[in-house]
DNA sequence: TGTACATCAGTGAACGCGCGTTCACTGATGTAC
DNA sequence: TGTACATCAGTGAACGCGCGTTCACTGATGTAC
């Protein structure tokens, strides 16, 4: 096995050079303006990476099968990454100002990533909704363990902790678009995020 | 001029039937799963108006201005129907109960307005956007008006009561597709709105 | 009042094109003996 | 060690189909004189 034939794109998971290059081309693809995942067409796609149209048969039997490793890039790739913003705000001197600054770098880092999820985000009853919802719940998990672990927030009641830290990480995702729709306005952004962070998590505590 | 050809949506503006009927197709076909706006033929469209698709180019020059139309239509219906939310609410006991009840039977009244809006939201660079994101301006604005005119908020700054105004109307918006996806889990979810407005207004008092 | 003409929504046939899908093929890599 | 075979990613031609678009036409309504 030849091992620049094939990419290692998160948690050791290795797939087919061919099929990660399908992926990653309908993921560039469905961050288009007016598209979304399932509109991008089979030989635009292999067109894209630069393969033959066929070659899709080879990796995937239906299109939906696309649609759900695509899926599955898209959590994998958001986990990790906001693995790493939770990292690097640890270290920072003001937790929600430095989780802010680096969600922020990260959304700018990988703006496709966050269009493709605010998109797929509101396609009812499909399964790549659940998969995304799924990603978002993990992702209000680990900040609660976060602000447990280090007291960040004199919240007694773990429910309430939750559902604030969810609807901030809806909050912050769907904000990410305007971040990527105006760079330059990112210093005011970001000033509205901890404000609403702030917000909220004082709402929460003066509503017990 | 027959008055039955003609059909009059909103705010006196009288569209020629066949021009409604395709606009009226296009918004139906766009709310189905993994579709959006641009993603509807013009064919199939025709189609699901009972009409020959070649009548099409008798109302619109390019596909584009179809797409203009609809987000007009959409803009129009949300702001006439947020417009009777806010009416009933302030005949309600508890406003903000009255608000989140009644904005539910707005949604549940009229699902596939609230799926295109939320899809097409999300279309960044496209006109549609600026649309609609001036639309949740608009509903934030007259949020604002009700609340000053019955003192129902004990906050002096105007901008921070509009920012949250706007926040909670996001929060409204993006959380209709729960229940267009739940319908029966409409009882928790009515909850968790109030309290989450509720905890909105708490913070912003509690942050000043 | 009637007649002629312009306007306009809607129709149906025809076009070229890109799509998804099938088929037969290639060439490299891995495996059995 | 070499040889034969299986596997599998990738290729290229061909298919039928629905698409967007153009064209010439119809029939009803409104308007000028």
């Amino acid at each position: 096995m030849n091992p620049t034939s094939k990419k290692q794109p998160h948690e050791g998971i290795v797939l087919p050079a061919g099929k990660q290059k399908l992926i990653d081309a309908a993921l560039r693809l469905a961050a288009r303006d007016g598209m979304s995942l399932s509109s991008v067409g089979l030989r635009e796609m292999a067109r894209e990476a630069g393969l033959n149209h066929n070659t899709f048969y080879r990796h995937f039997q239906r299109p939906e099968e696309l649609l759900q490793a695509a899926a599955d890039e898209v959590a994998a790739q958001i986990m990790a990454g906001m693995k790493e913003v939770r990292r690097r705000a640890a270290r920072h001197a003001d937790a929600t100002v430095g989780a802010v600054e680096y969600f922020l770098d990260f959304v700018q880092a990988n703006p496709q990533i966050f269009v493709v999820f605010a998109r797929e985000l509101n396609c009812i009853a499909s399964p790549i909704r659940a998969v995304l919802l799924g990603v978002l719940n993990g992702i209000a998990d680990e900040s609660v363990e976060q602000i447990n672990a280090r007291n960040l927030v004199p919240l007694k009641d773990p429910e309430l902790l939750f559902q604030v830290s969810l609807d901030i990480t809806n909050y912050l995702f769907a904000r990410s678009l305007d971040l990527i729709d105006r760079p330059k306005e990112r210093k005011q952004l970001a000033a509205q995020l901890v404000a609403h962070i702030r917000r909220q998590f004082l709402g929460a505590i003066a509503s017990r």
